[in-house]
DNA sequence: TCTACTTTCTACCACTTGGTAGGCAATGCT
DNA sequence: AGCATTGCCTACCAAGTGGTAGAAAGTAGA
């Protein structure tokens, strides 16, 4: 693989687990075994490093998003697949995910940055939303609220894997499965109108 | 106020909106009008600085949870209370939600004693929660599991102001009314059975 | 083979980090 | 008064930070 990307990618571990500041270019360098020199030849400072990382993030996210829309029904089952496509990008690569978090808590400049790329996905999911609404397959409200939400709902389903830990719960598929579920029933009960 | 009440304070915010690693002693030194060692006086090392703040932003927290349940009646109206208690946690002290959300991502050892002050909350509510449903005040689901979704989706909504701000998304008092209202929508429908 | 380019390296550097050692003034107790 | 304690300070320090300068080594085309 190419340097870059190997770098890439543990910037991405890095910053996604342990922070932007809780990661030294030292620290992947060791990790990487090549020197701090190497990484900055290839992005010429940590923050350039940073932003090629969440645009990377994004567009990850952002294809598998548009995968479980291709395969799914309008729509509650589009909803769902989208869930659960998300769900096993968190169990595949969970510092995707936490780098996000980490990128929305940064703030500005990198966080306006992300934001822009992310903000076609918001639109066309708040598009798509609206639709369903007046079709009367989505419970009637306001479409970019509801995407919020659900952005933080899963957003949070989906990183609190290290306070699980913490508090003694059980990580196997069976149990990571269970709260996907749950997490289901929520947005289902929340999102679908109740048949008449 | 006390120099050891004033650190807490000034550290509690630091951590909860820049992060541990991004929070040195000398800019709360600075901040607070002091030297870095008056801080190491009161708080023999950084660490231990976390853990105090960890500990009070969790007793606010607790105080809080505990003034909404003395307040409120059981079912549905102790849940609105409790939500409507945090969120107002949310906006006056933001940082003590943020710090939480930090050392879950911290992890050990500050996430270890952080849980261990935590557990009793969370076992009381899931005692409650689980006799509600025996009343068939509440859906029957796994009461543990629906803890750390209700936590999550609050945390979630509670921390998400930065994000938002990028976004573009007023933060008047009035949209955040909104959108406790539309959590509050969210909770009440996954939670509360629907009559026959 | 010579040359130009890419990539990685060694050697530094200024600055910041958390933390130690010890001094000095204020306070209160005997 | 004498004395110990408390609270904050100055003076340092070793380690680590992101970043610069420039040499060395590989690579490919002429």
């Amino acid at each position: 693989m190419k340097t870059s990307d190997r770098i890439l990618i543990a910037a991405t571990v890095g910053f996604g687990e342990n922070g932007y500041d809780g990661t030294s270019l030292d620290s992947l360098a060791l990790e990487l075994g090549i020197r701090k020199q190497s990484i900055l030849y290839h992005y010429p400072t940590k923050e350039a490093l940073l932003d090629a990382t969440v645009a990377d993030a994004i567009q990850v996210l952002a294809l598998a998003l548009s995968d479980a829309v291709t395969k799914s029904e309008d729509g509650w089952d589009r909803i769902e697949k989208m869930v659960r496509r998300v769900f096993r990008l968190a169990i595949q690569r969970p510092e995707l995910l936490g780098l996000l978090r980490e990128v929305s808590r940064l703030g500005p400049p990198a966080l306006t940055k992300a934001v822009k790329d992310f903000d076609p996905l918001i639109k066309g999911a708040t598009k798509w939303l609206k639709a369903e609404m007046e079709k009367g397959k989505i419970v009637e409200s306001d479409p970019y609220l509801l995407v919020l939400s659900m952005y933080s709902v899963i957003m949070g389903a989906a990183t609190e894997g290290n306070l699980l830990e913490a508090i003694g719960v059980q990580q196997t598929p069976r149990d990571v499965v269970l709260r996907r579920k749950e997490l289901l029933r929520f947005l289902k009960s929340a999102l679908v109108p109740v048949p008449k």
